[in-house]
DNA sequence: TAACCGTGGTA
DNA sequence: TTACCAAGGTT
């Protein structure tokens, strides 16, 4: 073995951590682990990992759970999408795989949610199987050992990264490898301040040979930001407020809110009390309304207000809103967002 | 292909 | 405060 895999190899035995989903090779706990972590620190995913794993401890019992419920235990990962396609890839999984998680390459990146690191991570590090898991540890450790310059969001950067990987897994253990190179990225060969001098890899690195290490890897895109105005309406019944179910191809998909009104920008607030409601009444009186709340999105900013409204007298369900007892509000899935005004207003959590 | 899809940590 | 970005995938 050469000079890469054995140091990379001995750093790996001497300060990987002890992850929960690595106890046991049970392929649904690593499919598991592997989407909640998808652009998501261990730190924050491990607490999603345990909450899932005692839920539903095999795939049909993630498979007969109701897609809400799932989604209720995902609140604030974000992406929630991972969550809905986790659901959905367990039915298929126990209904066409008779609960038996699919141990070749091809069926599981067939799998909703899993693309080409998903998979080759499943594969290598449950089945033994030569795929190289290319994420973003990756990308950074050979753009900077072996000083490639291409952009890694590329196709061409994609394909010659890929290339590289797949020769460096080549005669060694697949699962092992993959996780030793995820691992020194994730500790040693961080993105920001390297721990270039306790490297093991120092005397060979071309990045650090070169002063690179803080250009690479390189990306060239960058994603702008879109604004959206949000205004929120809590409809105080007494005992219970409105809730509504995010549908579309929109953010927060299948996620409750609070009965929302969208405008392209922002109101004063003497403009939102001549503004449409989201459901209309006679019977309103609005108690107060919020100072302005920023919400950042990878990719969208949300300026987002709540008003209250109290409802005097009786008031007929607007379909499609449900009508929800205040005490049961924090069994529905909410974005962070919501979450947050409904704390502010006493309610939920 | 490029835009879209969340949240939280860090410098 | 801003900018970057983390065990990416889908459309």
């Amino acid at each position: 073995m050469d000079n890469f895999h054995t140091n990379i190899y001995n750093w790996y035995h001497i300060n990987k951590r002890d992850l929960p989903w690595r106890k046991d090779r049970d392929p649904y706990k690593i499919w598991l682990s592997e989407i909640i972590l998808q652009q998501t620190r261990v730190e924050q995913g491990k607490n999603y990992f345990y909450r899932f794993a005692e839920a539903y401890p095999t795939v049909n019992d993630l498979a007969s759970a109701h897609e809400d419920e799932v989604l209720k235990l995902w609140q604030g990962l974000g992406y929630y999408s991972r969550a809905r396609n986790l659901h959905a890839s367990a039915k298929i999984i126990a209904l066409q795989y008779n609960g038996t998680f699919p141990n070749d390459y091809k069926n599981i990146l067939a799998l909703k949610g899993v693309g080409p690191y998903t998979a080759a991570a499943i594969a290598s590090i449950a089945f033994d199987l030569p795929f190289p898991a290319v994420d973003g540890n990756i990308y950074r450790v050979l753009s900077r050992y072996y000083g490639i310059e291409t952009p890694i969001d590329s196709s061409a950067g994609k394909k010659e990264f890929q290339q590289l990987a797949e020769e460096l897994i080549r005669g060694q253990n697949p699962g092992m490898h993959n996780q030793a190179l995820m691992e020194f990225g994730a500790l040693q060969c961080v993105p920001k301040s390297p721990k270039c001098e306790t490297c093991p890899l120092s005397d060979s690195c071309f990045a650090l040979k070169n002063g690179l290490v803080n250009q690479l890897p390189v990306k060239e895109k960058k994603t702008k930001q879109r604004h959206r105005y949000f205004y929120y309406y809590i409809y105080d019944m007494g005992d219970s407020i409105l809730l509504d179910k995010r549908s579309g191809s929109d953010i927060w998909q299948n996620l409750y809110q609070l009965p929302l009104m969208e405008y392209e920008k922002a109101l004063s607030d003497s403009e939102l009390l001549k503004a449409d409601l989201p459901v209309k009444s006679s019977q309103l009186n609005i108690k107060y309304i919020s100072g302005q709340k920023k919400h950042v999105l990878s990719h969208q900013i949300i300026h987002a207000k709540l008003i209250y409204l109290e409802v005097q007298g009786n008031f007929n369900n607007p379909s499609p809103l449900i009508r929800v007892n205040k005490k049961d509000i924090s069994k529905f899935a909410v974005s962070r967002l919501v979450e947050q005004f409904l704390h502010e207003a006493g309610l939920g959590i």
